[in-house]
DNA sequence: TCAATAAACATTGTGCACAATTTAATTTCG
DNA sequence: CGAAATTAAATTGTGCACAATGTTTATTGA
């Protein structure tokens, strides 16, 4: 039996199940990231650089923002307020007087040790089993390769 | 193999994934729903309006807000904007002069004509399975109850 | 009864997202 | 070479999300 507008029903529609279970995951980091001082897209930034800070390769604005799927004009002012708390240094590049370079300070290299804790903190009070996360976080993965044709990585 | 800091690897992320795939599906909502002059959350907004549009209980702001999760902040002025439109109409009810109820108007309702195709249209270019989609819902959903406690519905 | 509390929505302020445009630097090619 | 096209960021403007606070109305309980 299907209802007359069954296909605009809110409750069938996935994008609404997206929409609220980000919204509701982003609620739960809320206060863990708080603790940092950080936002959560801020904390996906500095997750970035941390991973790539540690290899020689410098990253750009634009690395970041293939990265996190971002454009300029969401990263730009973000990293100026990273910048302004003193956690990373933005500065252009000779070679190319467009780039912008991102360097972790001390700062933001030892906020990562405030941060190792808060995957584990979050799944803490979740009944949620590690494999089914990991589940959905392929099949996430490939909504989202279905949806713009890329990626990369696997594990 | 693990690396030193995998749990900060952002592709070990269940949260990056939602919220990449969570933008992804919206951008692909984006010009279908450009047509209709609404953004997504309005749409949101608007699925709801026409499903309870139907009974003869009126709408509430926070009976909207149970649904969609989400506070006045956010609400009211999304629904200010709709009737600015013309698309609905917010008035107080007498019994209780805290509550506003919501009413589609005529052009609310034919609007929902023009929207019937929309679902249809967003899986058309895209190569996902409806039951893949619909098991995924049903994770996001779980992940969703685990984190806040609630949902309702099943089919 | 009526003061305290709670409920419903509105307001204010911050920080994303993202479209559209701008600015500046680099590359391409005629 | 030098104009046109391209690229990388920054800027501008709109619309969410959400915390915090405010305002008005309704409910409770001493």
């Amino acid at each position: 039996m299907t209802k007359p507008d069954d296909a605009l029903s809110l409750d069938n529609q996935v994008c609404f199940a997206l929409y609220a279970a980000n919204r509701a995951v982003t609620a739960r980091y809320r206060p863990l990231l708080a603790d940092l001082e950080l936002t959560y897209p801020q904390y996906l930034v500095m997750l970035v650089l941390w991973e790539e800070g540690r290899s020689d390769a410098l990253t750009r604005v634009s690395d970041l923002g293939r990265r996190l799927r971002l454009d300029s004009g969401t990263l730009t002012p973000l990293l100026k307020r990273l910048e302004e708390r003193g956690l990373l240094d933005r500065q252009r590049i000779s070679e190319d007087e467009r780039v912008v370079t991102l360097t972790l300070t001390d700062a933001g290299w030892s906020l990562q040790e405030r941060a190792r804790s808060v995957p584990q903190q979050l799944l803490c009070g979740v009944a949620l089993q590690p494999e089914r996360l990991k589940a959905l976080r392929q099949e996430l993965r490939a909504v989202l390769t279905a949806l713009e044709g890329e990626v990369g990585s696997s594990d």
